[in-house]
DNA sequence: GAGCTCACG
DNA sequence: ACGTACGTGAGCTCC
């Protein structure tokens, strides 16, 4: 039989402190429990034990000796970020079947310790999982201690490793922190003498009751026994304290630590609220039903499911809608991004989930101007619609766009997810389709949903900007960007000559084959073989990212050419092989864009990413020429100049950077006149590089440290430079102190618009967390009111090309950027209306400007 | 699947 | 004393 036995707290403190804040959308903070069950589970997997038993320290603490008390009372407690975990874990552990294990008068670590001496006794295994060193003491050819030391790396400590590792036996590691004393712990230990000393000590004399009826004789340093002579009292006393005890008053029958089965439905429900649904799924707990709990019960409804004709199903809706004015219609869809199809379509009426799978129906629902309709996704309904060539009409509510503006902080937005998060409970359904329970509660869903819009007021932002954005994105989407894919395969031809000659070089530099894109072989390479200084570690190992590589490159000649390699491999794999194989049999690229991914409120592109096209170096650009537009067409290309600037301007309506706008300065020009404090004239390109690199980092949130790296001065003259720019641009100074304190006081910042990001980082008591949070909320309004404002745009021109019958097309965005296809015939009224209405999407203290321009190819159009 | 690297705004 | 700019997605290696 072999028996698990988890030190609870100190497994808790590892996971809390290893993990990132994890919150839940109201703000109860996840991590640590996630972490613990993480954690747990790996134990578990790795030791396959008969037997599990949770140790927990009492809330109440008395502990084992007087002395004891006094000095663990100097001890930090636990934040509350941590505290607040405690008992939502333990309740979590009970349901997963777990015992837990407490008692009153002693510390985890006595119970482990007594559990530990049982099994040794009654000739079982036992494991011991801990994130403290102290419990070695316990270690025995019975029992074996797992340290963790990050969430799945282990060590494990036999007697053995002990020796090898400290030269003693287990139990002789109490007689040795007896004497070097543990400060954590508040064991004084013998003033003077450390870990090697201690050591040293207990290797030769065992023990420190033998050390001192032996003081005088002992063949040692004079110093040394002074020293153990004037702290003989506090050896005395550590001795003690440090070992742990094997006698509490704990339930030793070892059966009594079966794992049971549990409430695996209540564990669901628990992990649903806290939001840790990846948890389920590895707990495999994925098919267990959603339970009413003390805290959500309600009356639930019983409902009913029902498959219908066409006739009927008309029918039915006409019916509920003369009581109700809005109709709920959720559509699945099966098949890949673009080319998806309906698989399910059923509409929510009251107490029944009416199913009916016919498509024409539910286009005459989508296309009625009557009817107001709430649906989960509204971009593949409009697919679905720009497809079959209708307009949806009268679409005013969409669960996943309103949840992410709510929170964008989230992983995803399935209906499921969001029922289990805000709804108290699912109805119970008459039959066995539970899924039809998910849909139902659509429906209350919603009407929750747009409550906390309007408590938000964010009404405006997802009725007048993110539905009909999903309108234009689904078109996007839908007409793709047209590429040239001989030309991308004649250029990736010449990269793989390149390559391989590059590879050869390589090779014989190094002098023998590696396998370049393997940063664990290079850096073997590099720096063991070829003995370069290695500058950087990342966490398994020396980095070998470009920025270290070009601080060799005068050291040996094999560094550029690996540069070199590493460009040319990227271009070929990444925008060449990977582009070609997702090219669609219209000749066209058709990406996806998602609208509720990014925390900014930013859209982003998937399969393939086409806003990361390369444009810094030339031969990168190159490959712009390969995105063209069709035969006859050609494409406009309209970006904003400074737009993140221009709103930070606004949002801080400081005097200064208004002014440069308003003049139409030259902004970085004269950001340098002011942070060198010097006439315009005697700005050098240097400087407006530098003042450049600073306005960059105000609106990431700036460090001095980051600042001096990236420009290649020292810390002192890069915070100099901050200090400067911040009294020049103190309106700038004073809306960043503000927009942090005005965070922590509600938690979120938001954007001109509304949009929310919420900080749980602010509130960590860890300063690398709470300074990142400082960070968002300095950059967060700024990235969003940008994203905001080119999404406006992007509405508008849909808009106006549409009204005045153009066939031009928006066909892809790129954060400040929009590229349309138009026929060459359309081309400069298209320029213009692009120009106008990216211009005039918002009015700001300070003007928006944008330049479009038309080219055959992307490489063309742009700049 | 995580970690590293690198492409973009 | 800490580690170091904001936001993304994708390909590759290696466990």
């Amino acid at each position: 039989m072999k028996l698990l036995v988890v030190d609870g707290n100190s497994i808790l403190n590892r996971a809390y402190y290893g993990i990132r804040p994890l919150t839940t959308k109201d703000g109860m903070f996840t991590n640590a429990i996630y972490g613990f069950l993480t954690m747990l589970e790996k134990i578990k997997s790795d030791t396959n034990p008969d037997r599990v038993a949770i140790a927990f320290d009492l809330k109440a603490k008395t502990f084992r000796h007087e002395a004891y008390a006094l000095y663990k009372a100097n001890r930090k407690g636990m934040p509350e970020e941590l505290h607040m975990q405690l008992q939502p874990l333990k309740d979590l552990l009970t349901a997963l079947g777990y015992k837990i294990v407490t008692c009153e008068g002693y510390e985890a670590d006595d119970i482990l310790g007594t559990l530990a001496k049982k099994c040794e006794e009654s000739d079982n295994e036992c494991v011991i999982a801990t994130g403290d060193r102290d419990s070695l003491q316990l270690v025995s050819d019975k029992v074996s201690v797992r340290l963790a030391k990050n969430l799945n790396g282990t060590m494990i400590y036999t007697p053995s490793t002990i020796m090898e590792e400290y030269g003693v036996t287990p139990k002789e590691l109490i007689e040795i922190k007896a004497i070097q004393g543990d400060t954590s712990d508040n064991i004084p230990g013998v003033a003077g003498i450390g870990p090697k000393g201690a050591t040293e000590l207990i290797k030769k004399f065992k023990t420190v009751e033998y050390i001192y009826e032996h003081i005088d004789e002992l063949d040692i340093k004079e110093n040394m026994r002074k020293k153990l002579i004037d702290s003989k009292e506090n050896a005395l006393i550590s001795r003690m304290l440090g070992e742990i005890c094997v006698t509490a008053p704990v339930n030793c029958d070892i059966d009594e630590y079966k794992v049971l089965q549990g409430d695996r439905a209540l564990a669901k429900t628990m992990m649903s609220k806290l939001e840790l649904f990846s948890l389920i799924t590895k707990l495999g707990l994925d098919n267990e039903e959603l339970v009413e709990t003390e805290e959500n019960a309600h009356d639930t409804a019983t409902i009913s499911v029902v498959e219908s004709d066409v006739e009927n199903s008309k029918k039915e809706i006409n019916s509920y809608l003369k009581n109700n004015d809005k109709l709920c219609v959720y559509v699945e869809f099966e098949g890949e991004s673009h080319n998806k199809s309906v698989s399910k379509v059923a509409y929510v009426l009251e107490d029944t989930v009416l199913l009916c799978d016919d498509e024409e129906l539910l286009f005459d629902v989508l296309k009625d101007e009557k009817i107001e309709k709430s649906v989960f996704s509204s971009k593949e309904l409009f697919s679905l619609a720009d497809k079959n060539g209708f307009e949806i009409k009268n679409l005013t509510f969409d669960v996943s766009l309103a949840a992410y503006l709510l929170n964008p902080n989230a992983s995803s937005y399935d209906l499921e997810k969001l029922c289990a998060q805000y709804l108290v409970s699912l109805p119970l359904v008459d039959d066995e389709k539970k899924e039809c329970a998910v849909i139902y509660s659509m429906k209350a869903l919603c009407e929750l949903l747009v409550d906390k819009i309007d408590e938000f007021s964010q009404k405006s932002l997802l009725c007048d900007i993110e539905i009909p954005l999903a309108n234009v994105l689904a078109k996007m989407e839908n007409i793709g960007f047209c590429v040239d894919v001989e030309g991308i395969k004649e250029y990736s031809e010449k990269l793989s000559v390149q390559i391989s000659n590059l590879e050869q070089e390589i090779y014989a530099q190094i002098g023998h084959e590696i396998n370049i894109n393997s940063p664990k072989q290079l850096a073997v390479a590099l720096f063991e073989e070829l003995g370069l200084p290695a500058k950087k570690k990342t966490k398994s190992g020396y980095s070998t990212n470009a920025d270290v590589l070009e601080s060799l490159i005068n050291y040996h000649p094999v560094i550029s050419m690996i540069l070199q390699y590493r460009t040319l491999a990227k271009l070929k794999s990444t925008y060449c092989d990977s582009l070609i194989n997702v090219v669609d049999k219209d000749g066209r690229i058709h990406s996806s864009f998602n609208q509720t991914e990014t925390r900014t409120g930013r859209i982003s592109s998937t399969e393939p990413n086409l806003q990361n096209i390369p444009v810094r170096t030339e031969l990168g650009r190159e490959l712009r020429r390969f995105f063209k537009a069709q035969e006859n067409y050609v494409l406009i290309d309209a970006d904003y100049s400074q737009i993140e600037l221009r709103v930070l301007a606004h949002i801080s309506n400081d005097s200064n950077m208004c002014k440069a706008f308003i003049d139409n300065d030259d902004i970085h020009t004269i950001t340098a006149s002011q942070v060198f404090n010097m006439p315009l004239e005697m700005v050098t390109p240097v400087m407006r590089s530098r003042a450049k690199a600073v306005n960059f980092g105000i609106v990431y949130g700036i460090g001095a440290f980051s600042l001096a790296k990236d420009i290649g001065v020292s810390n002192k003259e890069a915070s100099q430079y901050i200090k400067s720019y911040l009294s020049h641009y103190s309106g700038i100074d004073s809306y960043m102190q503000s927009v942090i304190s005005s965070a922590k006081d509600l938690g979120f910042v938001e954007t001109i618009f509304g949009r929310r990001r919420y900080l749980p980082e602010l509130s960590a008591t860890n300063h690398i967390t709470r300074s990142f949070g400082e960070r968002v909320a300095r950059n967060a309004p700024i990235q969003g009111t940008a994203a905001d404002i080119i999404k406006i745009a992007m509405v508008k021109v849909d808009r106006r090309l549409k009204e005045e019958g153009l066939s031009a097309r928006l066909i892809l965005q790129v954060h400040d950027e929009l590229i349309v296809e138009a026929p060459a015939f359309e081309a400069m009224r298209v320029a213009m209306l692009l120009q106008e209405e990216m211009e005039s999407a918002v009015s700001l203290n300070v003007p928006l400007v944008a330049e479009a321009k038309v080219g055959e190819t992307w490489y063309d159009a742009k700049d």
